[in-house]
RNA sequence: GCGGGUGUAGUUCAAUGGUAGAACGGCAGCUUCCCAAGCUGCAUACGAGGGUUCGAUUCCCUUCACCCGCUCCA
């Protein structure tokens, strides 16, 4: 008997998606397009249960965040005031040896003896006669310089360097202030080639490069471009927030892990608006100050970035407990200093625990005023609000009280490596605070929806062993859904389908049901069978209409159904006109 | 983009230089059937293109996709 092979975890759970039409393969039938991938009908009711908890937990449920819903494509300079067009789009240049990337703009002339190596060989294994090319450095002695190599070609190949031999060694040339080696590795680098990260178009039919546009690659950017008009038109004051979901899209350099990483995904992201802390300090004297156990229920009015901060880092991990992702299952990633953007103060992630290693769901940041005021200089269009608390507040400071806060705002712009404001600049910014202008500060919380859902799914997959009554025994797979988030909530069946009455009173509580939220009938098969199939699909609940709905066993149990719940299978006995007043609650 | 692996019904697998079998699933039927019960019947596949060959799913090349590693991060 040859032992069922051990099928991966994450394997099992793509055939699953697809077996059941939860997620297909973009384009499937011509191949599949590498980084796209489609909903099936499960998928996409999932899908939009996951959409609409977090727009009602986000916005609905409460008064200080809005909704906005932009358009895919924008002007162009958007991305360039934002940072992406640079970002996103640069001539990189390989490494030879390491496939290390590096951007052609960034490579630091170097100076030393070019080496070569007409190939190599693995031990026990292959031998190999591309040659290859490596900078030995001023000063490196020859002995290290050859063990450096064989480590370079040995990570490249899973290998460990006392595996490789390098062959055919010979000194080609000295070069003084030669860009054409890596920085890190000293291997030759190739040719340079346009890198770039955002998904092109022409908008407009004649397609001339003054017609380049991008598809976003996040939709946080609309936001910030649309922040006047909403503050005009909403009744909204900092702090408040900005909400949107929607497709973005990135050409990623490898589309790996399912749909974990996609080249079109949609976010789900919110920008909340903040006063920045020097102005709380003058509303309210001082700035909270976070510590651990602070209690972060409901915003203070003494507020900063950092308590703000962790009230979102609060608020998103009670949303995905809500919807049955619980400490268990997430992580978080504090940024380091060095890991963080030089415009971000604090950035967070909260991480979900994949089959295929633990993953980023979510990233709350920070960042300040970047973002607006990157947007105020580029397009010439003021950004800032008029708080008239603030302005009264800081007309009670004294001259000296005011003088110090500049003197103070200097010395932390000079302090700053990166993306400081010069002395004047500063003076400019503290006069407009002082009458009661700023540019708001923002925290991002910003998740990815199609990752959630493959987070869910990963989550709710479980398996249950069952041997039959003559011992044989078969696995059952039940996707144990959040009845919240479940694509079909409840399934109806008739216990024969050879039994007009059973048949009739199932289609009416069915079509009773359906008005309320999403019911699947089913006659077909065994009633274990359907079951199992509901199980498959994630359907919390399953009603069963038999004789004894019918009135066959008495008045008692006419117009009782059976309620079977998915997780630990058990049934009881409902009133039909007991059923909504019962499922609501759970599936809403 | 680089290196390694894989590609046969919906799914999981098998066989073969002479155009493919199974299991499960699906559909239809029988059944007073409450956790994939049983019986009967049906349908469905060699990722795509090219080459070698009398003949290719099988051999070769190219391509596409998926998986693993490097990389990346919503």
């Amino acid at each position: 008997m040859s032992q069922p092979k051990e099928i991966p975890q994450m394997e099992k759970i793509v055939s699953l998606a697809k077996r059941r039409g939860f997620v297909f393969q973009s384009s499937e039938i011509y191949g599949g397009i590498n980084g796209f991938w489609d909903y099936g009908p499960l998928g996409a009711e999932l899908k939009r249960n996951l959409r609409d908890t977090w727009w009602r937990t986000m916005t609905r449920d409460r008064e200080d965040v809005v909704g906005l819903d932009a358009t895919i494509i924008m002007h162009p300079a958007i991305w360039k005031a934002s940072g992406h067009v640079d970002t996103f789009a640069d001539l990189m240049r390989e490494c030879s040896v390491t496939n290390k990337r590096v951007r052609a703009d960034h490579v630091e002339p170097q100076s030393g003896v070019v080496m070569q190596f007409s190939g190599f060989s693995i031990t026990g294994g292959s031998s190999h006669n591309d040659s290859i090319t490596v900078l030995m450095r001023g000063g490196e002695h020859i002995e290290s310089f050859r063990k450096r190599v064989r480590q370079l070609v040995a990570q490249a190949r899973n290998q460990t360097a006392e595996n490789i031999e390098l062959h055919g060694e010979s000194k080609i040339d000295a070069v003084e202030g030669s860009v054409d080696f890596h920085p890190e590795t000293g291997g030759a680098l190739g040719e340079a080639r346009p890198f770039n990260l955002m998904l092109k178009t022409y908008v407009g039919p004649t397609a001339t490069e003054n017609d380049i546009a991008y598809l976003r690659p996040e939709t946080a950017q609309a936001i910030f471009a649309q922040f006047k008009n909403v503050v005009d038109s909403s009744r909204q004051r900092v702090p408040f927030g900005i909400c949107q979901i929607g497709k973005a899209f990135r050409n990623e350099v490898t589309p790996r892990n399912f749909t974990f990483r996609s080249r079109e995904f949609e976010q789900m992201e919110l920008e909340f608006f903040i006063k920045p802390d020097e102005a709380i300090e003058a509303v309210c004297g001082s700035v909270a100050a976070w510590s651990e156990g602070a209690d972060l229920s409901v915003p203070q009015d003494n507020w900063g970035w950092e308590m703000w901060h962790r009230y979102w880092v609060k608020e998103r991990t009670d949303y995905y407990a809500g919807i049955g992702l619980g400490a268990d299952v997430l992580d978080y990633h504090w940024q380091t200093k060095e890991e963080l953007a030089h415009y971000a103060r604090a950035c967070v992630d909260i991480l979900f625990k994949f089959p295929f290693g633990t993953e980023e769901l979510e990233g709350l940041a920070a960042r300040g005023d970047f973002d607006l005021m990157a947007h105020q200089t580029a397009s010439r269009k003021p950004m800032d609000v008029f708080d008239e608390e603030v302005k009264n507040a800081f007309a009670k400071w004294t001259d000296e009280q005011r003088a110090a806060l500049v003197e103070r705002k200097k010395a932390e712009h000079r302090a700053k490596e990166k993306g400081g404001l010069t002395d004047a600049q500063v003076d400019e910014w503290c006069q407009k605070l002082f009458k009661g202008f700023y540019v708001p500060h923002v925290i991002e919380p910003s998740a990815g929806l199609d990752r959630l859902a493959l987070a869910v799914l990963s989550n709710a997959y479980s398996e249950v062993e069952k041997t039959d009554a003559k011992g044989k025994s078969e696995t059952l797979y039940v996707m144990r859904l959040h009845p919240r988030l479940a694509p079909v909530k409840v399934g109806v069946f008739p216990l024969l389908k050879n039994k007009p009455e059973l048949v009739a009173k199932a289609r009416e509580v069915f079509e009773l049901l359906r008005k309320h939220f999403s019911a699947f009938y089913d006659e077909g098969g065994s009633i274990g069978k359907r079951y199992a199939r509901q199980d498959e699909a994630g359907t919390p609940f399953c009603l069963t209409i038999d004789f004894e709905t019918l009135g066959e066993k008495g008045e008692e149990l006419k117009d009782t159904v059976t309620l079977r719940h998915r997780d630990d299978g058990s049934k009881e006995r409902v009133k039909i006109s007991e059923l909504l007043g019962k499922l609501l609650p759970m599936v809403g």
